[in-house]
Parts: C-alpha cells; structure tokens; sequence
RNA sequence: GGGCGAGUGGUGGAAUGGCAUACACGACAGACUUAAAAUCUGUUGGCCGCAAGGCCUUGAGGGUUCAACUCCCUCCUCGCCCACCA
C-alpha cells in the first residue's frame, strides 16, 4: 500500500465542511465582497494571479497559485486595503485547436466549456475574484484590442513584416518566437525546430533593449533570479565593430568583437553560412564548386545540430582575403559552421590563441596562430599551446600596445580604431525582433490588407475587430487554416476600394497577454481598450503572483508592450508589476504534474472528502511557495485533523460561560496570553516580509496546541477564562486567510454577525509578549552544558556570577582559568576557558 | 562551458552568527473501545550508559569567531536557466 492510498476511512466528518463551504462562498459572492469600483482608488492593492489557458480541468499544481493569491487579497482585504482582484482566460492557442483536428469540437465550444469547469474548480477552491471584470482573450470584444495594439504598433513603425530564416516546428505546423525554442526543440511538443525563410510579421522589441535591460534596475521587488535570466536573454555585449578591407573589392566587411585587445593576434576571418557575402566572396575561388558545396551542407545543419558545442567544426575557404587594419596582414575569409548569422554581424575575426572555438578550428584546418596575450605566470608558444588563453594579461607582439594590461588595452585600442576610422564602438544585444506571425486558426487575425494596387495597407480602426471566422477546416496544412475561408480572405482594399486580400496568420497568443491586465481596469470599455485616468490609479500591479515558467516570455512581452503604451502616452508609467512572486512547481512522484505521466492530483476528490480549507491549508504548509514542493495526500490529511482540532477548540470555547474580568491572571493565562500575542506578531510579520505561509501557519498550530494544553481534556483549565476566548478569537482571525469557509462559520459562531473580512487584523500588544522570566543556556567554550531561568531584566554582573556558580557549570570549570564570560542579554550565556 | 539555486532526522521542512532538528507527516507505546477507526496522552537524530550523564551530528574537507546550518576558501552531488553569442 503506498502512502496515498489510503485515505481516512472513517465516514464521520470532523466538521460539516460540505455545508459550510458553498454555504460561505455563496455568502461572499452575493454580497459583493470581492467586488471593487475601480473609481475610488483610495488605498489600493492591485493583486493579480497570471491568468491560466483553459485546459481541460485544473490539478492541485495549478490551485497553489490561486491559493497564494486569495491569502494575499485576504490578508490585504483586513488590513484595510481596497484589493481589486480580477481573473479571466487566456484563451487562444493550439491545445484548443489541436483537440478540434482530432475531435472536431469547434476550439470556440471547447474553450468555453473548459473555462466554466475551471471557474466552478476555482470557486469551490473558495478563492473569489471580482468576475464582473472577467476577460477572455477569444472573444471579439477582446481580440478587437490586441489588434488595435498591432495597428498602434505598426503605425510606430514597430510591427514589421519581413522574410527571413525562421523557427518552424514541423509538429505544429507553425512557426515560433526565439523564446520559444529550447535547446532547438519546440516548448511545446518538444519536436525539432527547423528553419524556414518566410515572410512574418515581427515586433521591434529590440528598439526597447536597452530600456528593458536598464530598468530591471527598478524592478527591486522582483526576485533576483528572473531578473537575471531576463539580463542574460536581452544579453547586451560592448565591443568594437571593425571595417575590414576586402582585397581586390571596393566592398567592407564587418565583425563585431567584444576583445578588441586581440585584434594583432586575428590571423582569419569567419563567415557564417548565410552570411549575404558569402556568394560574391567565393565567386574567384580555385575550388568554387567544391566551397559552394560545403557551404550548402552546412546550411542544411538544423538549429539543434548547430546548437551544440561539441559538434564538429567545418568549414571551407572563400578564396578571398582581407586587410587587418592594424598592421595590413593579409587575412584568409572562410565560411565556418559555428558562426551565427543571428548574432553580431555574422562574421568574426579570428584570434586563435585568445578563444577557445577559433583555437579548435584553427587546429583543424592548420590557420596561423599568433599569441597576443601573455599570462604574466606563463609565456605561450602557439606551437605547443593545447588551447586557448581567454583571460586577461599583459599585451604582447601588438606594436605599440605592448606592456599594457590587456583590459586596458580594450579602451585604448577602441579609441585607436575611432581615431584613424578603422570602426566604431558598438553594442550588441542577444535579443531578436518578436515573431508575431503564426500560421494557425485559433488567434487573433493580423489586421492587415494586402491590395494590388495600394500595397500593404492597415485595417482602419472603425473596422476593427476582424473577426474570426467560425466555419473553418481545421486541417493544418502549413499554412495559415484561414487562407480556406473566401469570405475571409477576399475583401476591398480600405484606400482604393479595390479587390484586396486580407492577412491570415494570426497573432502569437503572448501578445494577448501582453496586456490583459490592463482591460481588467475598465474591461467593458466599448471605445477604447482602456480608460487612462483609471489605469493610472490603479497600476503598476501591486503584487503579480505566477510561475516561473514565464520569467521570459510572458513577463518580457509585457513590460515591453507597457514601455511602447506609455512613450505612445497612454499610460503614466512604464513598469507594469512592482512586486512579482514566483511560486515553485508541485510535483508527484518526482516529476510536474501532468496528463500524459498520469500523475494528476485532482482537487475534486480531495474537496469531497475532505473540504477546500484542507486542500487550501495542506498547500500553503507543504513548504516555502516559492520552492517546488512534493504533493502527498497523507500531509493533505494532517491538515484536515488540524482543522477538525480547531473545530472542537471553538466549539468548547461556544460553550461556555465566561466571567468578565479576572483581577489578576494566572501564571497559565499569562503564558496563553503572551502566546496569543507572539503569534500575532509572527503571522503578521510571515505575511508582511515575504510569502512566508508555510511557518505562519506552523506558528498558528503551536498555538492551537498551547490552547489545548490549558483547556484540558473534560471540563477543567481554564474554559471560561477571558484570556482563552480572546485567543480563540485571535486563532480564528489569523487562520482567516488561509481557510476562510471554517475560519468565516466559527467566527459567526463566536457571536459575530459580520463577515471576517470585515474585521480588521489583529494587532499584537507589545507589552504582553514580553517575557518576565527568561531560559537562558550557559555554554562552556560554545558547548551546551546547563539553563538557568532568571528575571529578563537581570544585571549582566549578577547573571554572570550565577552563571559561573551553577552547579552543572562548575565541573567543567575545574583545574580551568576563565577567560571571558560572553552575556548575548536574554539569549546565551558563554564561558571562555584558556 | 557560463550563470543562479539547493544539499539539515525515516519524510516535508524550521532556524541567516547565539539552545540545530520548531511545526507537520510517518513510526512506536498507552488510554478509550467487544474490536477497529477517530480522538486523547506520551516517546521518536545517532552512538555509549541501568541511570546521572557523555560523545557525535546540518553533502565532504579546511578557515574566520567566544560561538558557524548560517560568513570565507576548496571539492562533491543534485536542480534550474543560458549556451559555438564573437
């Protein structure tokens, strides 16, 4: 029997969850308590949890989202904060489209449905939105503002089509955006990625690099490592861009290098097969037919072929040489297989003894290498040299330059090279232009008219949105499902009136996201995509709760469509998400959850027999949210008694009679009261320093478990004591966020007769979580070897003197001279011995 | 190859220079019960010891410190991201 199967057997509930839950969930909706009127702003809180594709049916994976962010607006909401917080669908894409080609249900009917199973898994969750402001990225009141956005793009000179070598997975027929090709597999299917030249439509996102770049500087409540993989992405490099001479051509040729200090030790120039040079580079070539030949394989390699480091370098001389600027030697031009077309300017400048691939490739093929670099420890002889020297040293056999560090070397020399034109400073970025196009049904069409008179030619805003068509064929055939739709596709040009035909790729569905929670704001908004004034009140986006998995993508695409909103003046700031919190993966059985390994957890079955609130608790309290965590149903029942324990708690606590004031407290009631307020302390603090769910609510549970301690079994404790009810009230409020159905029917039951989340959160009384008498551990040279309990505010000299004189101290003290006493005031005590 | 993160009981984890193993799961024992479940009460890092107590223990090794899971150095293992990026 494995730790899951088995389930509490009994029959009997420990609580009356299956009543209570809708009974409150019921409650909150018909009373409006997550709804907000976004004209008042006063004390907002924007909390927004990244909206999820509607796929067939949510898992407990997806939920601890969902449940991150309902504590968050929970918490927020009794603090005082007026919490907008809103949900809807991003639901264009190619599941949708990909069940319709093998069940024919139309993606419009099948995403529909999958959003209304998802809203009743979310509501039984207990997690509650503001649904009156609910998007749904298909729908044409949507859609008409995702192209709006391409037509505002476009106009900005910012939407672009261009041919171009593109990603095309085979599998989805479609092309991809370099962001989502992984490791030269589709993100997708994992199937191989190869490359195809078509025309698309592209963003000009890299006219935001540097911005984007620079202003995760000011993104200081986002976690460091998606700022870093954001910086790695964008990938801006300094260096020099040389114009190399071609001999026996009025033609330049340019690299781009970041080691501008190696340029004496440069003995050849690389090409990348695609380089548009190429072709009148080998044109007087001796071996023409042979060179042309290689350079066709190497263009055959597929992006997974050419991704790998360890695959075997080729390459092909061009026949061609150029002049090194510097000194006039005369270079060799060779085509080589490890030169990327994408990056720089597609061609390198060769410094075999300074790089590690130059190195292995000038081996190969017998090229010159010429030591510019020396290692102040070692001299290099580039015959005996078994691979390249990339660090930095002292310049060598580079005329005037020699002697100088060679960091220095790359200031001075890019200075030389400006001086006598030789090229410019320049700056690369990894980043390339968003490929938009995508050639599949289910997404917003590309609101462009192609007119054979007029040329390329934007669709007028008053015509927008174009719609969708409903009656397709879904068959993939490469290219875009659309081009089979005549009444689609054929319509009049909007200048001329002509016959024209309209664009039929569709947009990648991040530029939906891109912007959805701006419409959220004012989502009815007939005119315009949204009202600027409002947004401003309420945005950046206070807390931004998500997965990882969209450190890239997503979160990219956003802050770039936010920094092109507001240059166009539309919005007021630049930035859309102050705070970003990304919460780690839930695994089963060492792997993510998913359909296809078959280890889905259901949150159906676990609401059934044990209520949302345990499912809600046990997730919070697996582990830091931030961290992946392994999904156990057994914890989930642990969970489930800690509730039923609280139950009873309260339900002693209804019962009985209570005595209005105590004139003095007992030594029990002190400790249950300063408990109360300690955890007080420590909850509020977990919540306000970070997402610190898992340790509040262990500190919760210590003091349910102290409460029971003082209430003991049968009539006797101390029931009917002031000091227990005010904790139970305390225990009720702090446990409020995390499970709210038992939390709001207890607190009722208290004798409340509003809703909890119109009390406020508590506050801890400073006075009362001081601790008279403190335990304080003597150590004796950092060992442990006794406690003693003494008034906290004791003198240092008096508690060292009873520190040395305590008798489990005093037989490790013998024969032993005592150096210091280290008093850390109401924590430790150390002796010191020689 | 580069970058980031992690490594603590049988398990999830707590402690960010000051009592290592909080809280929970699991296990064991007891109470209740005809019995079981549930509940309640204990015990539960390892070794030695009847006990008092002692010794060891946060991936390995070294260092700083009165004091190190925590800081520094070297190494090992795992995870994630990027990767022939010039």
């Amino acid at each position: 029997m494995t730790n899951d199967q088995r389930l509490t057997t009994s029959d009997e509930k420990f609580y009356p969850f299956d009543t209570i839950e809708p009974k409150w969930q019921k409650f909150w909706r018909e009373n409006r308590l997550f709804n907000v009127d976004t004209k008042n702003p006063k004390d907002k809180y924007y909390c927004l949890m990244m909206f999820p594709y509607p796929s067939a049916a949510l898992h407990v994976g997806h939920g601890r989202n969902y449940i991150i962010g309902d504590v968050v607006v929970r918490y927020k909401k009794m603090r005082g904060y007026n919490v907008l917080t809103p949900m809807g669908f991003d639901a264009f894409g190619l599941p949708a489209e990909n069940a319709a080609i093998k069940g024919g249900i139309h993606p419009k009917v099948s995403t529909l449905n999958n959003i209304s199973t998802m809203k009743r898994q979310l509501n039984q969750w207990g997690v509650e939105y503001d649904w009156e402001r609910e998007v749904i990225s298909c729908l044409p009141e949507y859609y008409k503002w995702t192209q709006w956005i391409f037509l505002k793009l476009y106009e900005k000179n910012l939407a672009y089509k261009k041919k171009a070598f593109v990603n095309w997975c085979p599998s989805c027929k479609t092309v991809l955006a370099n962001e989502q090709v992984i490791n030269g597999a589709c993100e997708r299917c994992d199937s191989e990625v190869s490359q195809k030249d078509l025309e698309q439509w592209f963003f000009r996102i890299t006219h935001y690099a540097e911005r984007l770049l620079k202003d995760l500087g000011k993104l200081t409540e986002w976690p460091e490592r998606v700022k870093t993989m954001q910086s790695n992405w964008i990938g801006r490099s300094t260096g020099v861009e040389i114009d190399f001479k071609i001999d026996g051509s009025p033609k330049i040729l340019k690299c781009f290098t970041t080691r501008i200090d190696t340029i004496y030790g440069a003995t050849f120039i690389c090409l990348a097969p695609e380089h548009p040079m190429v072709s009148s580079l080998i044109a007087g070539a001796p071996n023409k037919i042979e060179a042309e030949r290689a350079i066709q394989k190497m263009r055959g390699e597929s992006k997974i072929e050419r991704a790998q480091a360890d695959i075997t370098k080729e390459g092909v001389f061009t026949g061609s040489y150029v002049f090194n600027p510097v000194n006039g030697n005369k270079m060799p031009v060779w085509v080589a297989n490890y030169i990327l077309m994408e990056y720089g300017t597609g061609a390198i400048m060769a410094v075999p003894a300074h790089d590690t691939r130059d190195f292995e490739f000038a081996k190969q093929y017998k090229l010159p290498i010429e030591v510019v670099i020396d290692d102040p420890k070692n001299s290099f002889d580039p015959v005996t040299m078994k691979e390249a020297y990339t660090s930095e040293g002292v310049m060598v056999n580079s005329d005037k330059f020699n002697g100088i560090p060679s960091e220095q070397a790359i200031e001075k020399i890019a200075d030389y090279f400006e001086e006598n034109k030789f090229g410019k400073r320049a700056i690369q970025y990894k980043l390339r232009d968003w490929l938009i196009s995508r050639q599949r049904y289910w997404g917003a069409p590309i609101p462009m008219i192609y007119c054979l008179k007029c040329g390329t030619v934007p669709v007028p805003e008053k015509d927008l949105p174009v719609l969708l068509p409903e009656n397709v064929e879904f068959r993939p055939t490469g290219e875009s499902p659309l081009k089979l739709s005549k009444d689609f596709v054929n319509t009049k040009c909007p200048k001329c009136g002509g016959p024209a035909t309209r664009e039929t790729d569709t947009m990648d569905t991040f530029v939906d996201s891109s912007w959805y929670y701006l419409r959220y704001i004012t989502p009815h908004l007939k005119d315009k995509p949204f009202d600027t004034k409002t947004v401003n009140d309420w945005l950046p986006v206070d807390q931004y709760i998500g997965g990882i998995e969209h450190a890239i993508l997503h979160l990219l695409y956003s802050r770039f469509i936010t920094k092109f909103f507001s240059d166009i003046g539309i919005v007021g700031f630049d930035e859309p998400f102050k705070n970003l919190f990304t919460q780690g993966m839930i695994i089963k059985d060492g792997a993510k959850m998913s359909k296809s390994k078959g280890n889905v957890v259901s949150p159906d079955k676990l609401i059934e027999s044990y209520g949302a609130d345990t499912v809600r608790l046990y997730t919070l309290f697996i582990g830091p949210p931030e961290k992946d965590a392994e999904w156990s149903d057994r914890g989930a029942e642990g969970a489930y008694r800690f509730l039923g324990r609280v139950w009873r708690l309260i339900e002693k606590v209804c019962s009985s009679q209570f005595s209005t004031l105590n004139s003095q407290l007992t030594k029990e009631e002190e400790a249950l009261k300063r408990k109360t307020h300690q955890t007080i302390k420590k909850v509020t603090e977990d919540l306000d320093e970070g997402f610190h769910f898992n340790t509040a609510i262990s500190a919760i549970m210590e003091l349910v478990n102290a409460a029971y301690d003082l209430v003991g079994s049968g009539t006797g404790g101390l029931l009917g004591s002031p000091v227990l009810r005010d904790a139970a009230e305390r225990i009720v409020l702090l446990l409020s966020p995390f499970v709210p159905h038992i939390a709001e029917e207890m607190w009722r039951s208290l004798g409340h007769n509003e809703s909890i989340l119109k009390a406020s959160w508590p506050v801890y009384d400073k006075s009362a979580i001081l601790e008279q008498v403190v335990t304080i551990p003597i150590q004796v040279n950092g060992k442990l070897r006794s406690r003693i309990e003494v008034s906290s505010d004791i003198k240092e000299d008096d508690l060292k003197a009873l520190v040395l004189s305590d008798a489990k101290v005093r037989p490790h003290l013998a024969g032993k001279t005592v150096k210091d006493v280290i008093i850390i005031p109401k924590r430790l005590a150390n002796i010191v011995l020689r």
